[in-house]
DNA sequence: TGCTGGCACTCGTACGTCATGAGTGCCAGA
DNA sequence: TCTGGCACTCATGACGTACGAGTGCCAGCA
């Protein structure tokens, strides 16, 4: 187990090294840091630290920097999460309050969390799945052509167009809207698929094919990874990344192009609080050298969906992870409410 | 005037250094294109284009590069646009087709535009003021709490709150929607205003103010610049930017996260075709090293959006200008189908 | 047992020198 | 008007050197 002041060191590692971007040596941490020991000192238990594999050297005579595993320590044992200052949280307020619809609301948090963390932000969208209905609308484009609308209570609106095997009158329509509102309209979407089920049965024979035919574009509409959508936000940030970034921002632009790789990067969090993914502990290899900051968030009790940041790895952890708490909380408020 | 030879000096200039990415000099003209004469008479010719300010030298003894000039005269005189391979028009019109929805139609494009011309891909959404209106459906969240959908005919879904001065009936509502939609569906958008203006004089005293307020919602959402929506992909791109990227690169990245400036740059373009903004053409100071190549596209005659790229000033424009060419062509059809 | 000062060693960085060669401008001659 | 020749410029890369930050180790001390 290392001691109390080799985990002070690491800590004072970490932050000077997230401070100037340049390894730090033992000569400097004394300096900076009221350790109450010599450089000499600071050398052993840096030596023992490295041997732990929590800090590493770039070359020889250069001094330390934290590697993945010492950033883990780090997050989960020696730092909290840094609580924004009041004007940052009425500032967060005002931003969304002005919101008008839920792109917009996306939108915000986007710009928000990025300027906050002065990082790569990605906000995904409420999922529908976890979503209830609000409402679902059917307009007659043609005889034989609709357009299906779902409306969900976090306000956000999919359409489809559905071409019917027969022409399908104004009175089926009619029927057939009514009736799959009283059904599924405050229930839970992942509920839809058996709310509906034998709903086909219940219409005459010739409208029977169109009304599967809406139900199957329906259910399809509801299909996880194709239903999931996301905005990011702040990609200039990732210039702030360091002096080797040529090499670092292009795989992670791509992997930000790739809304698969983020949706797993968003849903691979299990824990229900926020999630920290350190350097190599993201599978995806464009990924290795940032972490990522994730947390869900909902109107209710329950997330819906969730947001974070990507940044490198040499981030302010406690800051970051204050900022996407913060806003993950306003957002969920403001979905509350509309 | 420049004599015919010397216009075919400053195209295999600029042919070369797009290739190459290099400063390009006399002797290596001569041996990769067919010109004719000797190393020494193609040193006459580039000192004269360099008087006249179409290529420059970026250090003394060094090759020439085109400058933003001879660019300009390189796309408006030597070079045509070059149409895409039969293979690759297939590729485009199979890639597109999968679409389910507006947001897949616009998210596809970008991709596809991206991935042809290896740049950076801006694709606005069909504008609201100048689509028509398919539907408008009006649905009661509360007594007093309504949501306006409105749909256009190329596929745009908008909705809006509308919080209501008084109760609404079911009926009153009804009544509304229809009224409403018998107006203005199949109308312009911008001939919205008039045709609902004396809509409310012919309610009951009672719901006056709520369908005032309906409309209000109505009209705002046509109001200019707020009404945009654009989707840009392909960022990773920038990384071929050249050698000294990181300086350029930022800039960039911020004007593609500001919406307005996008906007902007899209909507410059008066020429109802193609339009060609070359480095300090660019009215932004942070695209000044980048060219923007971008063109209106629509379902119709008429177009009702426009799309392009954002490259380096050293782009192959008449390849780029092919692509976005037949990509603009290919998401019309697409939309007329729709 | 743990801390400290001292000391030799490593090695990346900055700097100055120098040779190389691509590319130019200019000029005289065809 | 074009061409070959020639002197000149200057960025680039290789090389050697000095510097200094930082380390590991050791002997001495509490």
């Amino acid at each position: 187990m290392l001691s109390e002041r080799r985990l002070e060191v690491l800590r004072a590692i970490v932050q000077d090294y997230v401070g100037t971007e340049e390894p730090v040596g033992s000569k400097a941490l004394t300096e900076r840091h009221k350790l109450g020991v010599s450089p000499a000192t600071v050398r052993n238990d840096m030596a023992a630290l490295e041997d732990e594999g929590f800090i590493a050297q770039p070359h020889t005579s250069a001094g330390r920097i934290p590697t993945d595993k010492g950033y883990r320590l780090f997050v989960d044992k020696l730092a909290g999460v840094k609580p924004l200052s009041a004007p940052e949280r009425r500032a967060i307020q005002n931003f969304l309050d002005g919101a008008v619809d839920l792109d917009d609301v996306v939108g915000r948090t986007v710009r928000l969390l990025a300027q906050l963390t002065r990082q790569v932000a990605v906000v995904q969208y409420p999922s529908l799945t976890r979503s209830t209905v609000r409402h679902v609308e059917l307009l007659s484009l043609a005889p034989a052509r609709l357009m299906l609308v779902v409306i969900t209570d976090t306000g956000r609106v999919e359409q489809r167009h559905v071409d019917c095997p027969a022409p399908f009158g104004e009175t089926s329509l009619a029927d057939l809207r009514a009736r799959l509102n009283s059904r599924v309209a405050g229930r839970r979407f992942s509920d839809v698929p058996q709310l509906v089920q034998d709903l086909p049965e219940s219409f005459d024979r010739d409208d029977q094919g169109t009304v599967a035919t809406v139900l199957a574009t329906l259910l399809e509409t509801l299909v996880e990874e194709s239903e999931e959508r996301l905005m990011i936000g702040g990609t200039a940030n990732l210039t702030r990344f360091g002096h080797d970034f040529p090499l670092v921002i292009r795989p992670v632009l791509e992997a930000l192009e790739e809304q698969v790789v983020l949706l797993k990067l968003l849903g691979e969090a299990k824990d229900p609080g926020m999630t920290v993914r350190i350097g190599h502990e993201n599978v995806h290899e464009g990924l290795n050298s940032t972490s990522v900051v994730s947390v869900g968030y909902g109107s209710g009790g329950e997330a819906v969906a969730k947001l974070g940041v990507v940044g490198p790895t040499r981030m302010d952890y406690p800051g970051t992870m204050g900022a996407v708490r913060a806003v993950a909380r306003y957002v969920g408020q403001i979905l509350a409410e509309s």
